[in-house]
Order: C-alpha cells, then structure tokens, then sequence
DNA sequence: ACCTAAACCTGGGCGC
DNA sequence: TGCGCCCAGGTTTAGG
C-alpha cells in the first residue's frame, strides 16, 4: 500500500498519539506475520516497555522501545496501522473505523493509556520484526537499503552515481529500486517522471545533465507535496485515525490510463516496467534532448 | 552479477 | 449468478 509519503505521514500520527505509551499486551491471528519468534515469546518480549520514538527509512517503519529493543514494521501493498482511541472513552463511541480497512485487523498492541495500535492488512503481506537495534539495523534488508528520497543527504551528486551505477536500467525501475534509492514506489516514480517530462523507458546512460537535475527537482518536489496532503487514497489507504490522504486528487498519470494528459490533452497511456505497470503522457515525456 | 518470473494473499472488476 | 482472468500501493526467492 505505502509509500514514502504515506509511511511519513504515519509515522507523525503515530509520534503524536503513541510515544510515551508503554505496550501492555498485543493479540495476532496471522503469527505468519511475525518473524523469528511465536506470538507468546513476542509478546512476552514486548510488554512493559516504553514506546520512546518512531522513524522510518524508506517505506520501513521503526518504532523504538526501551530497552534497546526496535518493533519493525513494513506494511506491503495492504497494510495500515490505526490508533483507536480507549475503548471506555467518549471518544471510542466516534465510529471513525466503518470502513473495510476495520475487518482485516490482523494484530493488535494493547497500550497503557487504553488505546490501541491495530495493524490491518488485507493480503497479509506485511512484516513484524521484533530485536535488539543493532539486529534490526544488521538485517539484510535493512542494510542494503538506498539513501532516503526525501533525506537531506540525498544530494543531486549521489543520484548522478546512482545513475551512473546503472546506466543500462530504465530512470522507472531505478527511481522504484528500493536498494538504489529508498521510498518511491509505482505511484510516485510515474508522477516522478511526469513531472520532470521524462519517459520511464529511458535509460539511465541517456538522461542528459540537465534531464537528471529535473528527475532529482521533481523527486522532492512530488514526494514532499504528497507528504502535504497526507498521502495517496487511490484504492485504500487510511491515515492512523482511518481518514484518506489527498493526493489522488492531483494525481497526473498515475492510474489515468486513456483519460487526457491534463497539459496537453494527449491520451495516457500505460506500459509494463518489470512486472508492475508504469503510466506516463506519450507527448510530455517526449525526450527533450 | 544481473534479469525474469513466480510466490506470498485476498478481493474488485470485467467479459462471457 | 458464476466462472475465469487480469489487476492491485511491495518485497523475497528461485531459476537461468
């Protein structure tokens, strides 16, 4: 489901309403999820201990404990993570949750406070990982992670090496290879490119200097607007109250296939990158040089 | 080292 | 109504 804009915008919920909280019990019906351990030893493990903070890296979700201990989490294609108010509270008797997002809830972590931290995932795709933070650090996934996209270190000079490292790859797969660069995934890397008026089956080796600063402009230019309207509810995605972000209503390309390009009326056409579907406006991503 | 296809799951939508 | 097929925000793994 998430991308960078979507996790980042879960993962300021989530500084909001859970951190300080302490974790007083958690209840799964899909142990599959949780990896290296049974559900009892986990939440044996993680009970009693302090939510001190939550990051990201990329679409990967951590959320620090005390103890030196860090819950990781990834949401896949379907996963959401809500908070749901103390069940005695006034407030629970708000039905924020009618949606379907509310039947696939999957594992849930009891707080101290009375709320919860319920993960929902309809495809049960996602990953619970429960370790030391050297050990969660030291994961291979982890490790091989790209720089963040919207990272301030994420300079003009590192994603000219990321292109020069693949010079035989189309910009489309880069721009969504998590170990390249880490947070873009298929909706973004088409507004991406569309935004920088550059064609997804373009080789990296091809793409001129200044086609290059306008792929780079545009990554932090489409990531950090999405962050600002809270993510992208094309299908189903749902902040941590259960409400919809707001990007898919200023999506360009991303899922527009046959409708008009909105700059020049030519009609959106969609391809195959990989195994995923790319979509992109055949005049404005045109090559320029 | 690199690329591709399948696998992990469930559900929506479409054509017949 | 029902069946079969394609599609879906992601990653991992197996095979060539």
């Amino acid at each position: 489901m998430p991308e960078l804009p979507e996790v980042q915008t879960i993962i300021s919920d989530l500084n909001k309403k859970i951190k300080g909280d302490v974790v007083i019990g958690f209840w799964s019906d899909w142990p599959k999820a949780i990896k290296g351990k049974k559900p009892e030893k986990f939440k044996k493990e993680i009970s009693g201990r302090k939510i001190l903070a939550i990051n990201r890296i990329g679409k990967n979700i951590f959320i620090e404990l005390s103890g030196g201990k860090i819950l990781y989490l990834h949401l896949k294609m379907t996963g959401h993570l809500l908070v749901k108010p103390d069940a005695k509270s006034q407030k629970a008797k708000v039905n924020y949750f009618i949606e379907k997002v509310n039947q696939y809830i999957h594992h849930i972590w009891k707080l101290k406070s009375g709320k919860t931290l319920e993960f929902s995932d309809l495809r049960k795709f996602g990953k619970i990982v429960l370790d030391n933070k050297d050990r969660i650090k030291g994961l291979p996934e982890i490790k091989k992670l790209g720089i963040d996209a919207v990272a301030p270190q994420f300079t003009f000079l590192k994603f000219r090496e990321i292109l020069t490292k693949r010079k035989n790859s189309p910009i489309g797969t880069i721009l969504a290879d998590q170990n390249l660069l880490s947070g873009i995934g298929n909706i973004y890397r088409s507004e991406i490119l569309f935004n920088a008026g550059i064609l997804p089956q373009k080789k990296a080796g091809k793409i001129s200097l200044n086609e290059a600063k306008k792929i780079f402009l545009s990554i932090g230019k489409v990531l950090k607007k999405a962050i600002k309207f809270r993510g992208t509810s094309d299908s189903d995605y749902r902040d941590t109250a259960g409400a919809p972000g707001n990007f898919q209503k200023v999506l360009k390309v991303y899922r527009r296939e046959g409708e008009k390009c909105e700059k020049c009326g030519t009609i959106i056409k969609r391809a195959k990158l990989g195994q995923r579907s790319i979509f992109f406006c055949p005049k404005c991503q045109l090559q320029n040089e």
